[in-house]
DNA sequence: AGGATACCTGACCGATCGGTCAGAAACTGC
DNA sequence: GCAGTTTCTGACCGATCGGTCAGGTATCCT
């Protein structure tokens, strides 16, 4: 009753956690079976791959991020939407810091399987319904910034300081600072 | 007179150009000699081990910016010296795509080899003497998303959009933009 | 009890990894 | 022309990579 976590499970967990702390391709598959406590023929028993494994690892966030941007371009322009739409991706981040570490970091190296080019794909479509084509220079950038400089403070936080911050407060730092970067993109949600 | 640099250079931006890529463990020694041109016995003529390398290839990014931190340092804390900084600071992310790329995207991972770590402690330094320790939790996560988010766009610009912005556009952008995240905090350089 | 099924493992495979070494080729100073 | 040095390379090494396969064990269904 202790272990609820079946073996994929705990083996999709070690294997998103070391993907993200030392990389894809510098993440053996013997590595993962040995953290959790099997071996390297199980590993491949439940995934036919080791891409299937990075594959199953991001798909939960990929699919939490598509249900943000549905109901965002659902919801429609106004600022209240704007909030929520905001206050929802920090938590996202939050909740799914590997996997946002993971295609942050490695998204460009990764670009020939298929999980990473949805996300990429999904990040695209989050660029263009929050600052479209006539969004200037200025504005873009104003949105890269608050993407990657967002999903590099859930990890760089750990890296850096003698003293992490808490979640809360770290959470509520990034709501402020998001908002503040995204409040003069003009915002016009579109169809996904 | 057309090829001025040695076989050590081409080897050292190759080198880089892969390890920014496709990531410092995902990049054989054989890739960045066919790359180049070479076999992979040469580069290991010219560079003892692939850490060598990656440190040959990372330290003048770091001098550059140790340099930069100092002339903060000795200038003080004045509303233009702020400024400079910031200008300074862009511009060095600008001329070091590469170099900066891997110290955010891979330093966590790499934290066991020397270059890197110098290369961490270095931006330790920089927050410290940018956000102290009396900084609130919001002028932590301020400066986190503005240097992470400013390396990130250096990279992710070309990776997202049909048509990468050009480069003074992005310059002039990026020193807006994280001018005005690093406005509210209080600087106090400190000596390093 | 007994067969089907799910789960797990060790032995093994070819390929590639970072790295060593002896020596060829090319350039130096004399 | 010739020794000495620098530059470069192919052959080779042990280790590890992702992946296959045959078989062991445990569970479930009847």
């Amino acid at each position: 009753m202790a272990s609820r976590s079946s073996a994929r499970d705990e083996l999709l967990g070690v294997a998103l956690e070391q993907f993200a702390s030392v990389g894809y391709s510098g993440t053996s598959l013997s590595q993962i079976a040995d953290i959790a406590g099997y071996s390297k023929s199980t590993v491949l028993y439940h995934f036919a791959a080791k891409e299937t494994l990075l594959e199953a690892a991001l798909s939960p966030a990929i699919e939490t991020l598509t249900g943000i941007l549905n109901d965002f371009a659902r919801r429609g322009a106004t600022p209240s939407s704007q909030g929520e739409f905001v206050a929802q991706f920090v938590d996202f981040l939050l909740e799914n810091r590997l996997s946002v570490h993971m295609f942050i970091n490695q998204g460009q190296s990764l670009q020939g399987i298929p999980v990473i080019h949805r996300a990429n794909s999904l990040i695209v479509e989050l660029a263009e319904s929050l600052s479209g084509d006539m969004a200037t220079a200025v504005d873009k950038v104003r949105f890269g910034v608050a993407l990657g400089g967002a999903a590099y403070m859930l990890v760089a936080s750990e890296t850096w300081s003698r003293d992490p911050l808490p979640v809360d407060e770290i959470r509520s730092a990034l709501v402020a600072v998001v908002t503040e970067l995204l409040a003069p993109i003009h915002l016009r949600p579109t169809a996904l």
